[in-house]
RNA sequence: GCCGAGGUGCUGGAAUAGGUAGACAGUGAGGACUUAAAAUCCUUUGGCCGCAAGGCCGUGCGGGUUCGAGUCCCGCCCUCGGCACCA
């Protein structure tokens, strides 16, 4: 008997698969086109992790399932390459970033044509090539246009050590990722999109889309739409009178405002800062405090000297503050400070011997003044909304704010506008350009790519501005509308911006004049099924969401949500820890694929455990794979015959039953489990059936797709000229009548519990079954002589006497 | 603190319209084959009692509903992931 060798087998379909195009699809043609999208990875200089080869083997098998029920499945891929992760490493290695990506693209292609995955390998990107962000560019000049892109002053993450800005994403529990400094907020002036104007559509989008329920509760949060009220309180600025507008989700609670507060950088401060009589004071504060950022949550705040607000509801004088605890871009960057009922409130008010005044207690029970009582209740001291429901009195409260015109009814989201710019090198240049005349101007889109200059030094310097600011060759140019001297953007995007659209441009990377083909669109949008980490539930994936409508509303592409379906899979460990650099416990791929086969990898990956729960990787557990293949070649030795058996058809459809299901729910672990009892199964036939041998390749074919191909070719000796891949074949059906079991066994219980199992045909009535029950002599032990008081009875299943006693 | 996911043999993990707990693997043990080893094949592998037949216990903990609970309800504990002064 010849023994199965993976490796040569599955270089042989590999370069056959790529010379018949078997994986390529026609994008103008394919009569039923489905979108199996996997998220393309960030290729780290290590190579490929095994945990992006755990979540593409996944999404691949989903793929060749649903190319073997006849679909016509576009599969591609391509590197996230721009971005920090890459540039940091390529500085701490003291190698230029460009030859960097070089050797990392062509090992990470590398890597992933060894995996075995159906790829469309003729319409690959990268997001660093500028054919690639000449397009990216050209978003960012829609969403200009558009009126979504702005520039404004903002704090942003600095850390001393690397002398960097740092995305948000890089500061781990407010440390920067790479050395473990503290991070600091320094203000600068950025480039934002305004994702908060779709605040609403992402918010209720979510209800109507089938994606993982985890990722969209995750986004709701993440947007955090809260509902309340803006109320205006009038003030008194020493000799000038303006207004004060906070938000509060309790408007009932206004007559318990007993002082506002307002963060350090609310624009009344400035306008009016001759009127605070502490400014000297307050200036000595403010630079000492940081908003959101201090690490030890305490309240510090100063009150404005010479400034009195009025209460609407009541005309109480109540002083006025200024606070750390009060964020700058949530709400109105005011509240009105009602101790009694709000944690901070109360404990900014202990400490400053403020006004505790309760509006709001139990409807029932007890209630003490020692804390602040937070929860719903009845108002009291609150004139006409005492003895009222707290929700009632919301609406009372927001009716009178309108009637007397001092507050309506709002919505406020915690979700903020997206930063888009960075002070690095390693990414798209912002097609903006800067001239004393006539201000901030678009590059004219004939002039893109707007291109990354090939320079030596790279290393940001620390002085706030991007290593382009160095280049004179770059930034100066000439205004696009006034032909004077101007300035180029020195800042780049956010990677974040490159892997929002990288879906849409795989459908069209052979069109060099635009960045996206209608007609592709409508065939092929929005992507079928979208697989990738739970680590991008909010990011990454708000972000394609956000800009997908835009491009919507601009007529690119035929719906505003991008991906029909999206499932999130778990993470992958290693002998119960994490896999992690630190921890030495990296698995690199390439070994296992050596001297395993990708087939018996693969096969491990999906075995291990569920999907979207993760999995954990054990060296070990590929023995079981290999052995399992060995087990799968032995059947295509054994003898074989051409008719089949009634009891095997019947064994085969309830598999074929339980597998096209468990795949459609993406159970692939139980989906392989499966397939090991049919072997097993199979290989106790003294001869095989061929049909059955046929059924059993094309269903290997997700899991094990080259030997699939050399079963199905070699063994069962399908091989035909032109050349026909197994995975043009059709998945196989099973009839209904043949799943149900004409043999059951039926459990009998006596007071629930197990005393006896009979095999009995389908179908019995409850009398037959009662009948028999009661004639099995284990069963007898228990009931004589008791008094059957009650039988419980599933058909087919069990049937359990329930005793007096 | 808040949100989400989860807790089942020695290990990875199966099992939900409430109905045989431990499928399918891994590991260990014993045996067959072999000069030997590897590979392969067979038996066995939740705990306790028992010579056996068989019985009792058992799905993080404590209650409850039910003829029957891993699954449903109430109250906790623990692990992992995310967010974190969001008014």
């Amino acid at each position: 008997m010849s023994s199965y060798h993976p490796q040569s087998v599955e270089k042989k379909w590999q370069s056959v698969w790529e010379q018949e195009k078997v994986y390529q699809v026609d994008l103008d043609q394919a009569a039923r086109p489905f979108y199996n999208l996997m998220m393309f990875p960030y290729p780290s200089a290590e190579g490929l992790h095994i945990g992006n080869m755990y979540a593409f083997v996944h999404s691949d098998a989903y793929g060749r399932y649903i190319r073997l029920q006849g679909y016509d499945v576009f599969e591609p891929i391509g590197l996230d390459g721009f971005g920090i992760h890459s540039e940091n490493y390529a500085l701490k290695i003291k190698e230029h970033i460009r030859d960097v990506s070089a050797r990392t693209e062509k090992k990470f292609y590398q890597q992933l044509r060894a995996i075995g995955n159906a790829y469309d390998w003729s319409r690959t990107l990268e997001t660093y090539h500028p054919d690639y962000y000449r397009w990216t560019q050209w978003l960012f000049l829609q969403m200009y246009e558009k009126g979504l892109a702005y520039r404004r002053s903002s704090q942003v993450n600095w850390c001393p050590s690397c002398q960097t800005v740092l995305a948000d994403e890089q500061v781990i529990d407010g440390r920067c990722e790479r050395c473990e400094s503290l991070v600091e907020y320094k203000e600068m002036e950025q480039w934002f999109w305004r994702i908060t104007d779709y605040a609403e559509k992402l918010y209720y989008n979510l209800d109507q889309i089938d994606w993982s329920d985890e990722v969209k509760t995750a986004q709701k949060n993440w947007i955090g739409r809260s509902e309340g009220a803006k109320i205006r309180f009038s003030v008194k600025a020493g000799r000038q009178k303006s207004e004060i507008e906070v938000f509060t989700t309790r408007p009932d609670t206004l007559f318990g405002c007993t002082y506002l507060v307002l963060s350090s950088q609310h624009k009344l401060i400035e306008e009016f800062k001759e009127e605070i009589k502490n400014y000297d004071q307050l200036a000595a504060y403010l630079k000492q405090i940081t908003t959101g950022s201090d690490e030890s949550r305490e309240k510090i705040g100063l009150r404005l000297e010479g400034w009195m607000a009025v209460n609407p509801v009541n005309n109480q004088e109540i002083p006025v503050f200024v606070a750390n605890y009060i964020l700058a871009d949530y709400g109105t960057g005011a509240i009105m400070a009602v101790p009694a009922h709000d944690q901070r409130d109360w404990e900014f008010a202990k400490q400053n011997h403020l006004e505790i005044l309760s509006v709001v207690r139990p409807a029932e029970g007890e209630w003490t003044e020692d804390r602040p009582y937070l929860e719903e209740g009845v108002g009291v001291n609150s004139d006409f909304l005492n003895g009222l429901p707290t929700e009632s009195a919301k609406e009372r409260m927001i009716n009178w704010l309108e009637q007397q015109g001092v507050g309506q009814r709002e919505i406020a989201y915690r979700l903020r506008d997206w930063c888009v710019s960075r002070q690095r090198y390693w990414g798209p240049p912002i097609p903006m350009v800067y001239c004393e005349q006539c201000g901030w101007q678009p590059v004219p889109e004939e002039e893109l790519p707007v291109r990354l200059p090939d320079i030596e030094d790279f290393q940001p310097d620390g002085s706030g501005r991007g290593p382009l600011s160095k280049v004179p060759d770059f930034y100066q140019t000439t205004c696009p509308k006034c032909q004077g001297p101007a300035r180029r953007e020195t800042d780049v995007s956010d990677p974040f911006v490159d892997s929002a659209w990288y879906y849409l441009r795989y459908l069209c990377t052979d069109f060099n004049d635009r960045a996206l083909e209608p007609k592709r669109m409508a065939r092929w949008l929005p992507v079928d099924m979208y697989i990738g980490g739970r680590e991008h539930s909010v990011l990454h994936l708000l972000y394609v969401r956000f800009v997908s409508m835009v491009l919507h509303e601009l007529g690119y592409v035929p719906e505003g949500e991008p991906f029909k379906r999206f499932r999130a899979h778990g993470l992958l460990i290693k002998d119960g820890a994490k896999i992690s650099k630190s921890r030495g416990n990296i698995v690199n791929p390439d070994k296992y694929l050596t001297e395993y086969g990708t087939d018996a990898v693969r096969l491990y990956l999906m075995f291990l455990g569920d999907m979207r729960q993760g999995g954990d990787w054990r060296d070990g557990g590929l023995n079981g794979m290999v052995r399992f293949i060995n087990r799968i070649w032995s059947l295509y030795q054994q003898p074989r015959q051409e008719n089949s058996s009634e009891e095997a058809d019947r064994m085969m459809a309830r598999a074929i039953k339980k597998i096209s299901e468990d795949l459609d729910q993406l159970k692939f672990n139980i989906a392989i489990a499966q397939l090991m009892t049919i072997v097993n199964e199979l290989k106790g036939q003294e001869k095989v059936a061929m049909k059955h041998l046929e059924q059993l390749a094309i269903m290997l074919g997700p899991f094990a797709p080259h030997l699939a191909e050399e079963l199905w070719q070699e063994q069962l000796n399908k091989k035909q000229e032109p050349f026909c891949s197994v995975f043009a074949q059709k998945w196989p059906s099973y009839d209904q009548a043949m799943v149900e079991k004409k043999q059951v066994t039926l459990i009998v219980q006596v007071d629930g519990k197990l005393r006896d199992r009979l095999q009995l045909p389908a179908g019995l009535d409850q009398t037959a079954v009662e009948e028999k029950a009661r004639a099995s002599a284990r069963a007898q032990k228990f009931i004589a002589g008791q008094e059957i008081v009650k039988i419980a009875f599933v058909p087919d299943r069990l049937i359990n006497f329930v005793t007096k006693s």
